[in-house]
DNA sequence: GTGCAATAGTGCAGTGAATGCAACAGTTGG
DNA sequence: CCAACTGTTGCATTCACTGCACTATTGCAC
């Protein structure tokens, strides 16, 4: 478990960067220790359950202080789902690129597909994951909550790109639904353990045959 | 805890009026406080912002003790929002009923009507709490999470309504989209300051004559 | 009216999340 | 080897929230 005294061959970084050029050793540094913290979350919430995890013992577990946690995560909950944070701004810059080329359909689409598949899940962490999300229904509120931050610029960036009195309705509505499509997407894959693009593909595929409706 | 079931008056069955309410002066009291409380809350915050505002001020502001405040409100949100707390148990068994009666499509749709219908907001406070929210995009993720509890469950009960080896998943993105909907409406309602049922009856067709989709 | 049970309200002590600040240590680049 | 940069840390502090013991008020029966 400990870092410096690791004997494995340093060609042995596969979990940290998949294919990803030479980062600098501080770079490197941080990302071990976000990773050591995320995975010690997942454990412990595991282990013990959510409410009976502080953000002491997780940061005792990985090895950092407590102040080094939330210097990494905003939230103690942040650690345990392992988000980053920028998914908002990245996501609204691609949409606004798609739409040059794209319709705001094909855009919108692209764009959910994108970050169901940017979605970062460590291989090793995500049996784990998937166990605790499973039994903790608070952490899933958490995880879409994050998504509704974004939703609000995505709505500004779309009303720009459509027509008409009510443009900022459908910009509203699309939205709402392609976020609903992807969190149904994100379930079914944790259920069923399969990929989440492949998910989401089904999921579109069924909703546009079946035509599900209200 | 019901006062009506546990308020016997035997010798006075007149004032048993189903309407109006005849409630008893300790019931009434509670609300008292519970309504300065909300006031108090939303006051604060339209004044100062959510960050700004502790559950002490609110406390005093309403005239009661900082643990009474947490006595009546899990979170310094709720109390903003005003959320009983009650309404998942109530949407499932009403879906359970519906479905007897109708298509699984009808009875999602009428459930998701009926509980933006049914969203306690008392007049005189309402345009308050429309500037409140409007202000606080947090407060909306939270409103929105506590949606997500009943999600499951709604889930689980339109699963049994359908046939199929997907019967899961198509409950799944129906309750997801449904909500999405709701959402939408509500967000609308807010933004433009009309009737949130009304909005949701315009939403619920411009998504079905549009074909909004991915 | 009077006593009794139930419950809302209160004060207090304590836990834990989260932040600002100043100091320290390792990394990078020259 | 030095200097700028940045991650890490300890410390103090604020605030959300809880458990517990206690008081005050209310409802009810006699």
């Amino acid at each position: 478990m400990d870092p410096v005294t690791d004997t494995r061959t340093p060609t042995d970084t596969s979990t940290a960067a998949p294919a990803c050029e030479e980062l600098g050793l501080r770079e490197q540094k941080k990302r071990q220790t976000r990773l050591a913290m995320h995975r010690a979350a997942l454990e412990l919430v595991a282990e013990h359950g959510l409410s009976a995890v502080t953000a002491q013992m997780i940061a005792q577990r990985a090895g950092v202080s407590t102040r080094t946690f939330f210097n990494h995560w905003s939230t103690k909950e942040s650690a345990i789902l392992g988000v980053v944070g920028d998914e908002g701004p990245r996501a609204v810059a691609s949409l606004r690129e798609k739409l040059v080329v794209m319709t705001v359909r094909q855009a919108l689409h692209a764009v959910m597909r994108d970050g169901i598949a940017n979605v970062p899940v460590d291989p090793e962490l995500r049996d784990l994951k998937k166990r605790v999300m499973a039994k903790e229904p608070s952490l899933q509120s958490m995880s879409t909550g994050n998504l509704q931050a974004m939703q609000a610029e995505l709505v500004d960036v779309l009303t720009e790109s459509l027509d008409g009195e009510h443009a900022r309705d459908h910009a509203e509505i699309m939205v709402q639904v392609g976020f609903a499509l992807t969190r149904s997407a994100f379930s079914i894959a944790m259920r069923r353990g399969i990929d989440p693009v492949r998910a989401f593909d089904q999921v579109v595929a069924v909703y546009l045959r079946d035509d599900i409706d209200l």
